[in-house]
DNA sequence: CTAAAGCTTGACGCTGCGTCAAGGTCAAGT
DNA sequence: ACTTGACCTTGACGCAGCGTCAAGCTTTAG
C-alpha cells in the first residue's frame, strides 16, 4: 500500500536518484510526502512507473513518455513517430559507416595510388613551369619549400584529405548532382578551404583576389587533361569547373 | 597569411563559436592572439581544422580527434575502433526497431486477443472462487472493485504491459535462456513488480509475505493448465516457475 | 546509546556547441 | 569628431538523463 523509494526502485530495477528525478520533473510524483519529507509511492504509482519504465526501454524521451501518460498522445502513435526517428538514426549511422570504411580502404592503399600525383599535381615538380607562369615567380618556391618542410606524418595526412576531397567529387560528378545544388556547393566550399589552406595561394594575401584565382583554377582543370585526370576525365573536370565557378560567383 | 576567426569559419563551414570552443578545449589554438584580443589563424592551423572537420564529419569524439592528431592513435586505428562502435550503435536500433514495432502491433490487435483472458486469468471472475480460497475472502472483492473503477484507459494500459511482459516470458522460455541468467532474473523483476502494483497482493502489507505469495503462485502456474496455457504450455510454466522461485529465494 | 541504513535537498559532470548578454574594437560614412 | 554597424571578446545558461559526491537529518537494529 505504501511503499519507500528505496523499495519501489529495487522493485522496478531503477534508482531512488531516477525516482526523484522523475518527481522534479513531474513524471511521477510520490503518493505521498511524510512530514519527515520522504517519498513515499502506492499502487498508482508503480503502475505508472511500470509504463514509464516499458517506453523508455523502446528508446522513447521523457516528454514523449510524459505525452502519453497525459494521454496528450495515444501510444501507437508515440510509438509509430519513435520508429521513424530511430530508422532515420540508423541509416544515418549506416552512410556514416559506408563514409568511414571508404576512407579507412583510401587510406590504406589510395595513399599510395592517388595521393602522390594528385597532390604533385598542384604545387610543386611537374607542373614548377605553369605554377610560376600564372602565380608569380616565387610562388612555386614558397610552395615547395613548404611542402619540402612538412613532416611525413602531416604529408600523409594532407595527401588523406585531398584524397577524400577527390573521391567525394568523383562520386558527385558520376551522380546526378547539379553544379548549384547545396551538395555540390559543399564540395566547392571545401575545394576552396582546402585551396586556402596551401601558402602561396591570394586567400590569405591582404588583396588576394581569391575569386579571379579560382575561376582560373577551375578553367585549368579542364583544359589541361593532367587535372581532368584526377577527376575523372573530361566530363568529371568539366562538372568541376561548373561548380566550383557557380561557388566563386556566389561566395567569393 | 593571418586570418579572422569569421574567415576561418566561412571558409571551412564552421562557425567562430566551435572554433572558440577548440580553442578553450586546445584542440586547435589560434596562431596568434593580437594584443586586442582577437584570434588570428595561419595556413597551418587551416590545415590542421581541416582534418579536424574531416574527422568530425565521420563521426569521431573531439577527444578521439585530438588524440589522432597528437600522433598518439593513428588514423586507422582510431577510424577502425570508431566503425565498431557505429556498427554497435546500429545494431543496438535495429533491435530497438524491432522491439517497438512488436510493440505496436501486440497493441493493435494483441489487445484483443491475448490481453483479455490474459489479465483475466489474474484477478477476478473465472477465478473467483480460487482467488478467495488462496488469498483470503475479500481479496477477490478487492480485486474485484478495482479493476471495475479503473478507467477504459487505464485498463488497456494494464493489458499493454501485462502483454509485453507476457511475450517476454514466452520469447525467453522458447530459447535458451536460464533460469538463473541475469535476462530471466530481470523477467522475474518485472513480473514481481506488477503483482506488486496489484490491490490485494502482500507485497505493500506490512508483514505481507511477498515470498511466499510469489513461490505459491509460481507453482500454480505449473499446475494450474489455464495459467500454463497463457505461458505457452507446461513447458513455458515451467520455466516461469523456476525463474520465479529463484528470484523468490535470492531477492525477496 | 551508537552505528548503520535510508532519507532529504543541492549541485557538479558529461557532449558539443547554440544562443543570448554585456561590452570592447575598428573601418566607414556624415 | 562622432555615430553606425560589423566583428571581436569573455562569461554563462541550456540541452538529456540521470550518476555521483556532499552535508546533514531520521529511523532502525544491536
Amino acid at each position: 500500500m505504501d511503499l519507500s523509494i528505496q523499495q519501489v526502485a529495487s522493485l522496478t530495477g531503477t534508482t531512488s536518484r531516477t525516482l526523484r528525478h522523475y518527481g522534479d520533473i513531474g513524471l511521477l510524483v510520490p503518493s505521498r510526502i511524510a512530514s519527515n519529507g520522504y517519498r513515499h509511492y502506492d499502487q498508482a504509482s508503480l503502475v505508472r512507473l511500470q509504463r514509464i519504465l516499458l517506453l523508455r526501454e523502446l528508446g522513447l524521451g521523457l516528454p514523449a513518455i510524459a505525452a502519453v501518460l497525459k494521454h496528450e498522445t495515444s501510444p501507437t502513435e508515440a510509438l509509430a513517430a519513435h520508429v521513424l526517428w530511430l530508422r532515420a538514426e540508423q541509416q544515418r549511422l549506416g552512410r556514416l559507416i559506408e563514409s568511414v570504411e571508404k576512407t579507412i580502404a583510401a587510406q590504406e592503399k589510395g595513399e599510395e595510388i592517388m595521393a602522390e600525383n594528385m597532390f604533385d599535381g598542384f604545387d610543386h615538380t611537374q607542373y614548377k613551369d605553369e605554377v610560376e607562369q600564372r602565380w608569380g615567380k616565387d610562388a612555386y618556391a614558397r610552395g615547395d619549400t613548404w611542402w619540402r618542410g612538412m613532416l611525413p606524418l602531416e604529408k600523409q595526412e594532407l595527401k588523406e584529405l585531398v584524397a577524400a576531397l577527390n573521391s567525394d567529387w568523383i562520386a558527385a560528378s558520376t551522380s546526378t548532382v547539379a553544379p548549384d545544388s547545396t551538395q555540390a556547393q559543399e564540395l566547392a566550399q571545401r575545394h576552396v578551404a582546402w585551396l586556402a589552406s596551401v601558402p602561396g595561394t591570394p586567400a590569405s594575401k591582404p588583396g588576394g583576389d581569391m575569386k579571379g584565382y579560382v575561376l582560373g583554377l577551375a578553367q585549368m582543370y579542364v583544359s589541361d587533361e593532367r587535372f581532368a585526370a584526377n577527376y575523372g576525365g573530361l566530363a568529371g573536370a568539366t562538372f568541376v569547373r561548373d561548380v566550383l565557378t557557380t561557388y566563386a560567383e556566389r561566395d567569393l
